[in-house]
RNA sequence: GCCGCUGUAGCUCAGCCAGGUAGAGCGGCUGGCUGUUAACCAGUCGGUCGUAGGUUCGAAUCCUACCGGCGGCGCCA
């Protein structure tokens, strides 16, 4: 069994071969059949004579169906690829209904059968560098010494807020998804010192945008006796790391795909770093009305994105707008020791910083976020034995690929997206 | 949560403003075709116009409610 990605690379020209795999195209015509096989690594043209044993299988076969073939591999210009394969047997494994998706269709019809969908060229591409986007991101980390490690998906109390969880039954209890591995992390710090997980997160936030899934994959290093620069270090050594390694090992995909390579080997630390006083004064000269101490909407990140040509850190937030968690500069006891990392279109990419350590300024910010601090003792424990400056921060699988790859919709950055209006299939 | 757009054949859409017998292309099927490139040519099949009410002699078209989908804002990664 010969992949078709072989063949295409000319090692079998001349020679008998047998491939498997799906119908992608068929033309017939009255004396010979073009059938189109795909494979995981490509797509090979078949051709089939009238006077073939194959000829009647060959009619029969449909888009889509599966097959074992057996042919002579020919050098030829007119075919797509430049190779292809004089058809001397065919033997259908499945044969396949009409296929629903056809020359026409749209976002909404393709989402409806994402299940058949993910064979296209296009889902395949984008799965591919997904899948090196995940493993550059373990390369990254264990090169710099972090060990993985699993955090729940159960939890018992809100990570932030509370009003985004999703809630469950368990059992006879009221329990929630999680939305953030970070405090579970914190607890891992304290043996393992840096530690990072890749993990679902989810979030109920009614939002109905191209850069929202109500269930997404949560890159979160957390590491001890580190602060906000050191996150920021560690992001854009990430972020670059990442798009070096796609760059390279997925030059293919980024080609067919309509992108240029070089474009992501270009980014690289370090990145721009911008105060939130700073990024207010920009936005003044941009002309936008934002007061000092309001957060950024959406419209004021994607103009601060767009004034580099590199994701841009924004840092030292005043401190109300951000978590409970967040640690504050010790001489400027208002601002927040967190950075956001933004990119164009999609926006924030990451979000992390210093955590608060000391456990009297943790019960009072919580105190005054609302929150009840017996509901989280095991985490104010962590204050209490052996309290170290730690940071830490989350960033977003989807958003990341939906930037790399200019994506229209942070749904096709995950084989079966799940948003507020879509679950199925 | 607020706002906007949208729903007509398996798929993509026109028809709706100005009410009067349901249309096209693609796909399917049948036939044709000198090696096609999401082939081409001819024929043919295919629809409770999202659902339920209402107005009207008459509703895909006007009105109301509901349901599905897409997007913007807010919230966030």
């Amino acid at each position: 069994m010969i992949p078709i990605g072989k063949i295409l690379e000319g090692k079998y020209t001349n020679k008998t071969v047998t491939i498997r795999g799906w119908v992608y195209r068929k033309r017939e015509g009255k004396d010979i059949i073009f059938i189109l096989m795909r494979d995981a690594t490509g797509v090979i043209q078949c051709t089939f004579r009238k006077d073939a044993e194959a000829w009647e299988e060959a009619e029969k076969a449909t888009i889509e169906s599966s097959a074992t073939l057996t042919g002579t591999v020919k050098e030829d210009k007119r075919a797509p690829g430049g190779y292809e394969i004089s058809g001397e047997n065919l033997s259908i494994i499945g044969l396949a209904e009409t296929f629903p998706i056809a020359k026409d269709k749209s976002e909404e019809f393709l989402r409806d059968v994402r299940h058949l969908w993910l064979r296209s060229r296009k889902m395949s591409l984008v799965m591919r560098v997904r899948d090196e986007v995940l493993w550059s991101v373990h390369e990254c980390f264990r090169k710099k010494g972090f060990v993985e490690v699993s955090p729940p998906m159960f939890i018992s109390s809100a990570c932030e807020g509370g009003s985004t969880l999703f809630g469950l039954k368990y059992f006879d209890q009221d329990l929630f998804l999680t939305q953030s591995a970070q405090l579970y992390l914190e607890a891992l710090i304290y043996s393992l010192e840096k530690v990072y997980c890749v993990a679902p997160s989810f979030r109920a936030e009614k939002s109905r945008t191209i850069r929202h899934l109500t269930e997404y994959w949560h890159v979160e290093p957390e590491q001890a006796f580190a602060d906000v620069d050191d996150m920021m270090r560690l992001e854009e050594d990430l972020v670059s790391y990442v798009c070096r390694k796609v760059a390279q090992k997925c030059r293919k995909e980024l080609v067919e795909l309509g992108l240029d390579p070089e474009e992501l080997a270009r980014v690289k630390p370090p990145f721009p770093r911008v105060t939130y006083t700073e990024a207010v004064e920009r936005l003044h000269k941009k002309g936008l009305r934002v007061k000092w101490g309001e957060d950024f909407g959406f419209d004021e990140e994607r103009v601060l994105a767009e004034m580099f040509d590199k994701p841009v850190f924004v840092y030292g937030y005043p401190k109300q707008i951000k978590a409970f968690y967040c640690k504050t500069y010790p001489e400027k006891p208002d601002l927040a020791m967190s950075a956001d990392l933004l990119v164009p279109r999609i926006g924030e990419i990451t979000t992390g910083g210093s955590r608060v350590d000391d456990k009297d300024e943790l019960i009072k910010r919580m105190k005054e976020f609302g929150l009840r601090p017996e509901d989280y003792e095991w985490y104010i424990d962590l204050r209490r034995y052996g309290t170290v400056p730690h940071a830490g921060f989350g960033l977003g699988v989807e958003r990341l690929l939906a930037w790399m790859l200019k994506l229209e919709n942070v749904m096709d950055a995950i084989p079966f997206p799940r948003t507020i209006r879509r679950f199925y299939p």
